[in-house]
DNA sequence: TGACTCACG
DNA sequence: ACGTACGTGAGTCAG
């Protein structure tokens, strides 16, 4: 028989601190759990047990170690996120089949050792630990299977007697003395003290054992201090081979049929896995079948009645349209319903509905639910608002009953009206993608060759100043060829080596021309690769780029683009911004974009109602200005322009978190005066002072932040024990709400530009979105009625106590409507 | 696949 | 004692 036992403390700790903390939805952790699972199933599927146990320390709190009151005292207690997940682990192993063993007052290393040695000749014997103190377990039928990490990967080492013997040129029985001498702190087993790994193996490997070398202490060949070192310590040694030796009599069973593998419940196991959020793991533990029967089931129970089989859509009792399967082939039967707007439709995901429509020149009329954007909007954290995830997720058996959780989640967190927003972007947004933006390409392909032409002349000129050649685009090369071979002293590390990064190169370009010229080279190469290369590639049949402008990804309510990205465009830098040049407006058209004025910031005095805050925007004037001369305490007119830029910094800073060290750094200031200009800010700003911390306060008292439109986002750092993850998360929760309405408003704006352009009849439509910015391509003689339109739609988006202003400007390119 | 770098708001 | 500002997406290298 082949048996796998596995140490489950020592995995799943492995698992924990090699994993970054992953939380589900209500802030579960369940990075130990995943790694453990993660790791178990892959050397299951390698060993192919018939019997398989994990076993797990028990403490006995009455407990006391026979000889040695501070043994494992000064271990470290374990974190509050892997504690919790302990027991989860447990109740989920028997589901799987599994036998857990524990019992009081033992370790999980005496049941391992405990059940290899009740293995016969005839039986295998895996044991699967991290810990090295199993290695005197192991015997021509006992195995141990050690994970380790190497460069991020876990591996795994088959640990034999042979391999012991290569390693540490003794029997794995000697690895007992060995550790005997050594010792090991970190299990408060104290050795010889004086001799460490090199001495104790020395000697175990010529003499055997402690009783011999005791025996024999006099006569061996052993350097006199050593000899005195062992001769003091002759307790600590015996001692501590008592300590270090595994218990092989756990009573526990040992007849190895009693740990067979058996069905456990499949059904209970997966739903506890989709209750983790680890639906890939469902797939791994081969329980698909049973997770599937999860939704039938329930489908069953639900529908007793009539039991329907699963369709891609359905009309129900009530007149109502539900679409679970929104392509092409399906959504071409269903033309006139969609058509329709007395027929309530519900579906899985609305933007491709609406794109059906608009690719077949109809408007599609009555959706009123999307169970993606639903889902979303109730946790923006998650990665996937696949139908068939969030079936498993709320444990629904049919769409209706998934539409009927959410909704009534939806209604609980008061967040209808969101939703309908939402639903409602989802056309713009079709829209939109339809549109695209008109691209010139022929410009935009001789401007890359332009740019290939200064790649290729920069990288020859790097490698003749270097005097070698090398791959200039790996951050490995680069940094072995700076601060290596041309010696260039090094500022900052990376995981990996040495960081090359732009603010890294940046204080040494002074000093090294090379370095002014690898600057320049990265910013060419990116240019050519990702601007000219990539987008020329994405320009459709109709000359136009369709990027996709995603509505459920960002956590903070914000929309993205792929394929290609258009919301990161260059325009900081001159030659960058010569690329938007080649974004046009076709023929007999022109653009028009308007962005925002100070919308976070505004928002900002908004939501902590901070009076002067409010009064500076009021006053009309610039408000970097106003800040500086309030942080600077001088008049007005006494601003210089490297004071408006500091409290520009500050002003970004306020919304992002801010933290002294980083504000420093970033304005190149000491971290004194970093912090007196934070200190003098929030001193003038008191109503953004108290909103910061009231916002903390209250994410704490929730467990979740939220915009003015009731977007949430749930924040479980917050309650983290790690000083990083939580001060993250306070970073978040003040970010997040300012961040997030900005992006509420936006979306509002965008929806009642589109609706007004439409009722207007105006030939104009919205083209793009960048966040705080709009762009519209409208027909040349409607392009100023169509700017008017879009400011107006922008600025009365919504009343805040402070005025919404949007900059508008008309151009044949983006490079110029960005005015 | 993850790390690094860099483009944007 | 600890590391250091929020939110994204794409190209590239290297294991």
């Amino acid at each position: 028989m082949k048996l796998l036992v596995v140490d489950g403390n020592s995995i799943i700790n492995r698992a924990f601190y090699g994993i970054k903390l992953l939380t589900t939805k209500d802030g579960r952790f369940t990075n130990g759990i995943f790694g453990f699972l993660s790791i178990v199933s892959k050397i299951k599927s390698e060993i192919e047990p018939d019997a398989m146990a994990v076993a797990f320390d028990l403490k006995d709190p009455t407990f006391r170690h026979k000889m040695y009151d501070g043994y494992k005292a000064n271990r470290h207690g374990m974190p509050d996120e892997l504690a919790e997940q302990m027991p989860v682990l447990k109740e989920l192993i028997p589901l799987l089949g599994v036998k857990c063993v524990e019992l009081s007052g033992y370790e999980a290393d005496d049941i391992l050792g405990t059940l290899s040695v009740s293995c016969g000749a005839d039986d295998e014997c895996y044991l699967l630990t991290g810990d090295r103190d199993s290695f005197q377990l192991i015997k021509d039928n006992v195995t141990v299977i050690l994970p380790s990490t190497k460069m991020g990967k876990t591996v795994t080492t088959r640990c034999t007697p042979e391999y012991i013997k290569e390693k540490y040129g003794v029997t794995p029985k000697q690895m007992i003395d060995i550790k005997a001498l050594q010792g090991d702190s970190s299990d408060c087993i104290p050795g010889v003290s004086g001799v460490g790994e090199k001495t104790a193996q020395d000697l175990i490997q010529r003499f055997g054992d402690i009783d011999n070398i005791y025996e024999n202490l006099e006569t061996l060949d052993i350097k006199p201090g050593v000899k005195q070192k062992l001769q003091n310590d002759k307790d600590n040694a015996y001692l501590s081979r008592t300590l270090g030796t595994i218990c092989l009599e756990t009573p526990i069973s040992t007849n190895l049929e009693d740990y067979r593998i058996g069905v456990g419940d499949p059904t209970a196991a997966s739903r506890m896995l989709a209750s983790l959020e680890m639906f890939k793991m469902i797939d791994q533990l081969g329980l698909r079948d049973a997770a599937d029967n999860v939704v039938t089931e329930e489908k069953k129970d639900e529908t007793a009645e009539s039991v329907e089989p699963v369709k891609e859509y359905y009309f129900t009792d009530d007149g109502n349209l539900y679409i679970l399967d929104t392509s092409d082939s399906v959504l071409d039967g269903l033309r006139d319903a969609l058509k329709d707007r007395r027929i309530k439709k519900y579906v899985s995901d609305s933007k491709s509905v609406y794109a059906f429509g608009f690719k077949n020149d109809f408007k599609v009329l009555g959706i009123v639910f999307d169970a993606a954007l639903a889902a979303y909007i109730l946790n923006p954290s998650a990665n996937d608002y696949s139908l068939s995830r969030l079936l498993l997720e709320y444990g629904a058996g049919s769409f209706a009953v998934l539409v009927s959780k959410l909704m009534a989640q939806i209604d609980n967190n008061n967040q209808a009206d969101l939703l309908a927003l939402e639903i409602s972007l989802a056309e713009v947004l079709a829209s939109m993608e339809k549109t695209g933006f008109f691209i010139d390409k022929q410009g935009l392909v001789e401007y890359g060759e332009i740019i290939g032409e200064k790649v290729d002349g920069i990288s020859k000129k790097i490698f003749s100043e270097c005097g070698f050649e090398f791959n200039l685009n790996s951050p490995k090369q680069l940094g072995e060829a700076l601060f290596e071979k041309l010696g260039i002293p090094a500022k900052k590390k990376t995981k990996s080596g040495y960081s090359t990064s732009a603010d890294v190169l940046e204080e040494l370009a002074n000093d090294y021309p090379v370095v002014a010229d690898i600057l320049e080279y990265r910013m060419v190469a990116k240019l050519k690769s990702t601007y000219c290369d990539g987008l020329v590639a994405c320009i459709a049949e109709d000359g136009r780029i369709h990027s996709t402008l995603n509505q459920t990804e960002t956590r903070t309510g914000r929309i993205s683009s792929t394929e290609p990205n258009l919301q990161n465009i260059p325009v900081r830098k001159p030659l960058g911004s010569e690329l938007r040049k080649f974004f046009v407006a076709k023929d007999g058209y022109t653009l028009i974009d308007a962005d925002y004025s100070q919308i976070e910031l505004r928002v900002l005095a908004h939501m902590a109602d901070d009076a002067n805050m409010i009064y500076a925007f009021e006053s009309g004037e610039d408000v970097h200005r106003v800040t500086a001369s309030q942080v600077f305490k001088v008049p007005f007119e006494d601003v210089t322009s490297v004071m408006r830029s500091r409290a520009k910094a500050v002003n970004f800073g306020i919304v992002y978190g801010i933290g002294a060290f980083s504000l420093a750094k970033d304005i190149g200031v000491s971290r004194a005066e970093a912090s007196e200009y934070i200190d003098n800010y929030l001193k003038n700003f008191s109503g953004v002072d108290s909103y910061m911390k009231n916002v903390i306060d209250e994410a704490k008292a929730n467990g979740y932040v939220k915009t003015l439109y009731e977007r949430r986002r749930y924040l479980p750092e917050l309650t983290s024990s790690n000083h990083m993850l939580r001060s993250f998360g306070e970073r978040v929760a003040r970010n997040m709400p300012i961040q997030g309405t900005a992006a509420d408003i936006i979306k509002i704006a965008m929806i009642k530009v589109y609706n007004r352009l439409e009722e207007e009849n105006l030939d104009a439509k919205l083209i793009m979105q960048v966040h705080d910015e709009l762009i519209v391509e409208a027909r040349e003689d409607q392009a100023e009625l169509a700017l008017q339109i879009v400011k107006e739609e922008m600025e009365n988006a919504c009343a805040l106590k402070v005025k919404l202003l949007s900059d508008a400007h008309i151009g044949k390119t983006w490079y110029e409507a960005k005015g």
